[in-house]
RNA sequence: GGGCGCGUAGCUCAGUUGGUUCAGAGCACCUGGUUUACACCCAGGGGGUCAGGGGUUCGAAUCCCUUCGCGCCCACCA
């Protein structure tokens, strides 16, 4: 529907969107960037509804909402894309040059990237478009650079020969973040090794061996070692010896290290340092050899022998037959173990051995654990977050940052020789020779080669909330000034750790103040199977299609009514519905209101009083909404909305209001209902943009500076507690009125009389018009004596009667009063019960006991009201 | 293996420090209703041993213990 277009452009076209630093308070968002090349799917959905209705509301209440808007360059993600795409034309990533692949990553970003954001349009999403950035935009990138260098100038930052993870099909280095431990089963194999020099040759005169169980025998061609427990008996005799490696006839030591569980397998552990980290850390501990074995795509080396240029899991296979054929494969047993995969690309990581830059993390983290932790400058919304964010920050381990990458910025490292130290650091090529020949002067710019890996983007996203304001390269700019640290961030768990740590890091040491005060972390989007949405599954609706049938605001509501804040999210296409039902109930109020003619009559009592409560009802209602806003439940403050206006707008003060057929409405009823209803909208408006905006300006004239999304959000007035009690009264006894209806199926336009006999005490009669009207009464009148011949129903204490012309079914009645009487009788028991324990009076605080002494005392009279009216029946 | 969290109506969830309104909401369901804004609706209604067991207390959905079921995070056991 162009409806939602033409507002859009509508807010558009008046700059509505766009934030400049004034003297208002600001309001700010930065939006987690997604990926450049992504499409809208339902997590971006929910998590950017919640963006929009937070900065909306923050517009209305007349801050200066500033949401930035921008994407990511996710360098594995979009590296992947681009080689896939080039694939498919024939042309192999290694065959070109860095630079013809970047040229082709930039068409592939030109042409698909932002896509997203114009999706996010459709829903309504009012970010200030003048901003958006994207990550490896100039000065972005250049911002990224700046911060290496200092990090590095600082010592932050080193150089480091580690065990990473590997992923060997993007292959490219993940952080440990990005690695995800699957279980699976796999085998144990239990392969012997014969001992050189055994003092215990075997009965048979063959040498003796030992066995070891791994589950990796394709490594055992990178084997530099055999370790067991100096403190295991049965291996005793080994201290000193060596060991030959199956197939490849290598002689490896047999080391000691209380390292080796002597419960585990045979108690002997093979050791590989090229591909495991703990057999790395026996290798440096005991001096041993490295061998890798492993090609970059995870296929065997020349180590690898005969199995040279094969896949790892092939050798696997083909190894473990050769082993059995000569004699070295004793057994092998089923085994369940953990085998770490690729977020991205699903690849079995490979633990491998490479040189990698690294960030030390210790120092650099210590004010954002305080921050959330201890002085709660930064709040996490549900709080159950921060135990898991302290479990992090306790275990937290150095950030490799660098990835074996083009798609990214490229690391700032100068090397001029071939010597471990051998580099300089600096932002330009130009003060990486002033810096390089300040160490040796015979240097020229042609001996510089940078390194050639590209940074992690989340060491870009980390700078984020700093760097789209320019608060790294200039950062006494007025504008980082004005909008740091921003207010609300709005992001899902799963990158808890990834991003919204790190920024607060890196806000700490940067601008020496959080990066934003409070953390709503969204839950996942699920489908109603409770399974992960994903493209693989293709249980993803398409996000697009669904606003095109249900309406931004259908899809809005949709999504935040069950969207309990870090909840996951189980969507269901009737969650839609929904929203689309609440929105097509709004719009024919509407109508209704607008096919009014007004007249200067006299306004009617109900109508008088309707107005009045629901004025009260709607401040309360806001109360609610803002204290629901305040915690950041977001879906209680929409369905606190959704009541107050589907069940007291529409339901109650519409019905009281409303004239009779083809009359017109006094003047003052409608402009209060007119009034009443642009409340509505407005704190309506963050959640259905569109529809709200719609009615607004057809509801009266309007300039563009009245437009509804710069309306004044309504302050909560005091509500009439009273009055509110009353008429909760009233609408029991509307009901009793509409059961008696139903049950003796009296049609609503047969006016029937009303006769009251009160016991309650009860005194203001105020409700009387509005029962009247919606109960189409004609007399009401207080009555000292039961009603004879009449139905009956209760309110509280008090009975209504109604007399009607058709005789009663007494039996019935009184059937009906009898198990009323019942029930109160029960229940008079059980307060009394309470009230007669001695350890309940004496203990419990006086107000519960005071409370307990009234219901007995307001079910003693109800149950005497009862009786009288059995006896009368009777 | 360690840590955190969850289990309340058919579904999704509220339930603040134990005590009126504590057993709730929305959806779904059932019954009746269409000249008069809306059947994308109106009116009315049914539905729960608060996972099981034990304990503390005058009093427990709420606190403690335990069993069962589920989820998440962290961790190098080959």
């Amino acid at each position: 529907k162009s409806v939602e277009g033409k507002w859009y452009q509508y807010w558009m076209d008046h700059n509505y969107f766009h934030s400049t630093p004034d003297n208002r308070e600001p309001y700010t968002i930065v939006i987690p960037p997604p990926n450049v090349t992504g499409v809208l799917h339902m997590g971006h959905m929910l998590n950017n509804t919640i963006q929009d209705v937070l900065i909306r509301r923050a517009r209305l209440q007349g801050k200066n909402a500033c949401w930035v808007p921008g994407t990511d360059h996710a360098s594995i993600a979009t590296e992947a894309k681009v080689v896939a795409k080039l694939k498919s034309e024939g042309i192999e990533k290694a065959s070109l040059s860095r630079e013809d692949f970047l040229k082709h990553a930039w068409e592939w970003k030109e042409e698909y990237g932002g896509v997203i954001l114009e999706q996010l349009k459709k829903l309504g999403c009012s970010c200030d478009w003048d901003r958006t950035k994207f990550t490896m935009d100039d000065d972005m990138s250049a911002s990224v650079i700046k911060i290496f260098v200092d990090l590095f100038d600082k010592g932050h930052i080193y150089r480091g020969h580690r065990m990473v993870n590997w992923d060997p099909e993007a292959q490219t280095t993940l952080s440990d973040e990005e690695v995800i431990h699957e279980e699976r089963q796999g085998l144990l194999y239990y392969v012997t090794y014969k001992v050189v020099d055994s003092d215990a040759p075997t009965s048979d005169g063959q040498a003796e061996t030992l066995t070891i169980a791994t589950t990796r025998p394709e490594t055992i061609l990178g084997d530099t070692a055999i370790c067991i427990n100096p403190n295991d008996e049965r291996y005793r005799h080994l201290r000193g010896k060596k060991a030959i490696v199956p197939i490849c006839n290598r002689i490896i030591p047999i080391i000691e290290d209380a390292y080796v569980d002597v419960e585990f397998g045979t108690g002997c552990l093979k050791v590989t340092p090229a591909h495991d980290e703990n057999d790395k850390n026996l290798g440096d501990k005991h001096g041993l050899e490295v061998v890798d074995i492993f090609n970059p795509d995870a296929t065997l080396n020349a180590h690898g022998l005969h199995y040279k240029g094969k896949d790892r899991f092939v050798v696997r296979k083909e190894i473990a037959r050769e082993l059995k054929e000569n004699g070295h494969l004793v057994k092998t047993e089923q085994h369940i173990n953990k085998v770490g995969t690729s977020e991205r690309t699903g690849a079995v990581i490979e633990p491998r051995l490479s040189d990698q830059w690294i960030l030390r993390m210790e120092e650099l983290a210590k004010p954002a654990l305080e921050a959330v932790m201890k002085t709660g400058k930064v709040k996490l919304f549900p709080k159950k977050f921060e135990s898991t964010y302290r479990h992090w920050r306790e275990n937290i381990r150095d950030w490799n940052i660098s990835r074996q990458l083009w798609w990214g910025q490229q690391i700032p490292a100068y090397y001029y020789g071939d010597g471990k130290d051998d580099f300089v650091v600096a932002e330009t090529q130009k003060e990486a020779l002033t810096k390089a020949q300040a160490k040796n002067p015979k240097i020229q710019e042609s001996d510089l080669r940078q390194d050639p890996d590209v940074l992690d983007t989340w060491f870009s996203s980390w700078l984020w909330p700093i760097s789209v304001f320019g608060g790294i390269l200039e950062p006494d700019n007025p504008e980082v000034a004005y909008y740091y640290p921003t207010n609300d961030l709005v992001t899902g768990p799963d990158i808890l750790f990834f991003w919204v740590a790190r920024m607060i890091i890196s806000g700490y040491e940067y601008r020496d103040q959080r990066p934003f005060e409070n953390v709503y972390l969204t839950g996942l989007v699920r489908d109603k199977q409770r399974r992960k949405m994903s493209k693989q599954l293709g249980n993803s609706p398409d996000a697009l299609k669904l606003i095109g049938e249900y309406g931004a605001g259908g899809v809005r509501v949709g999504l935040l009514l069950s969207a309990a804040a870090g909840n996951d999210l189980l969507f269901d296409e009737a969650l839609c519905q929904q929203g689309k039902n609440f929105a097509n109930k709004i719009w024919n109020a509407f109508r209704l209101v607008m096919g009014w003619e007004v007249a200067p009559n006299p306004q009617p009592e109900a109508a008088k009083v309707g107005v009045t409560w629901f004025s009260s009802r709607f401040d309360q209602a806001l109360l609610e909404i803002e204290d629901h806003f305040s915690k950041y439940r977001i879906s209680d403050a929409l369905m606190t909305m959704y009541k107050l206006v589907w069940d007291d707008f529409c339901s109650w003060l519409l019905e009281i209001v409303k004239p009779a057929y083809q009359q017109p409405i006094d003047q003052e009823t409608y402009s209060s209902v007119i009034e009443l209803f642009e409340k509505c909208l407005i704190i309506l408006h963050p959640f259905m943009p569109f529809l709200t905006e719609e009615v607004w300006q057809y509801m009266a004239p309007r300039t563009p500076k009245e437009a509804l999304i710069v309306a004044q959000w309504p302050k909560a007035g005091k509500a009439d507690g009273e009055l509110i009690t009353e008429f909760d009264y009233a609408t029991e006894v509307i009901s009793g009125i509409r059961t008696i209806r139903k049950e003796k199926n009296i049609p609503q336009k047969e006016a029937l009389d009303l006769y009251i006999l009160l016991n309650s005490g009860k005194v203001s009669n105020r409700m009387d018009a509005i029962v009247q009207k919606l109960g189409n009464i004609s007399s009401l009148k207080t009555i000292k004596e039961s009603k004879h011949g009449a139905l009956s129903f209760r309110v509280k204490s008090d009975e209504y009667f109604i007399p009607i012309e058709d005789s009663i079914d007494v039996q019935a009645e009184i059937e009906k009063i009898r198990e009323e009487l019942n029930y109160t009788k029960g229940f008079l028991k059980s307060v009394q019960k309470k009230l007669g324990n001695e350890r309940f009076v004496n203990n419990a605080p006086e107000k519960v006991v005071a409370l307990e002494r009234k219901k007995a005392a307001d079910a003693e009279a109800k149950i005497q009201t009862l009786e009288k009216s059995l006896a009368n029946l009777g």
